[in-house]
DNA sequence: ATATTACTGAGTAATTTACTAGGATATGCT
DNA sequence: AGCATATCCTAGTAAATTACTCAGTAATAT
């Protein structure tokens, strides 16, 4: 499975977001309420979304969340990266890079996941509403 | 994680088939000795790749293993697919596709998935080598 | 016969995933 | 000031998956 429920969750949620016409916040409560959606999980996404600087949050009372730019400016890297990580493929990858000098699978991650990054760039949220 | 070690491993061992000149089936004790990767999980391995369709087996002293065609007619999509399955991406997809009205990611699955697909299809085993 | 090999299925430890729980902190409203 | 509503932060846990090992059976060349 290349991504897990977090990545398929924050999509639906940042959808739900970006579908909200209102310019104020929306708090996770009230997306939790519409996607059903566990409220504890939507904090650990929104975290990751912030920290990837995909959303703005305010806090306290009337607080919530806000896309950092408009769902067009959006693309599904940006967003999965922020919840995922950098992808890895191989393992032989996972530690700062194949060392070992037999290793034939380099050339094909390196295509692969330039592949993947290019797919995912072209989406935009917008086009997913 | 994209593909497991399974993968990996499998690639590593078929590199190593594929360079054995020998027109004589190399036994999984060999590839074991020269890959390091340990003989029950070769063997798991190997069923899968045999199933699929990548390799040939013969049983009994002196059997073993071969390529069930030039490394050059085998691409990576037949060594992976036949070792971890259907690549799922998204969970939603998991269970025969997704239902939901709502599903907001199918389109990008799909095309995802194609770029991923087209992508390991234009390596061949021989590329590695 | 015996050694060597593929083949099969079950079992297990480690890791990852998919969550939940409990609190601390910030802010608007009365 | 104090309460309600939020984000934020850190753990913890159950289920699933991964990464293997182990013990055995079946086939075949010598």
């Amino acid at each position: 499975m290349l991504f897990t429920t977090k990545t398929e969750y924050g999509l639906k949620a940042l959808g739900f977001l970006a579908k909200s016409k209102l310019k104020e916040p929306v708090s996770l409560g009230e997306i939790s309420r519409q996607t059903g959606i566990s409220l504890s999980y939507l904090e650990q996404i929104f975290s990751k979304l912030k920290k990837g600087g995909v959303v703005l949050s305010l806090k306290g009372a009337d607080g919530g969340y806000v896309l950092a730019r408009s769902a067009k400016q959006i693309n599904l890297f940006d967003i999965i990266e922020s919840i995922e990580g950098d992808l890895e493929i191989f393992y032989c990858m996972a530690n700062g890079g194949c060392s070992s000098r037999g290793c034939l699978t380099k050339k094909v991650w390196v295509d692969l996941q330039g592949t993947i990054t290019k797919t995912l760039k072209k989406y935009k949220l917008s086009d997913l509403i």
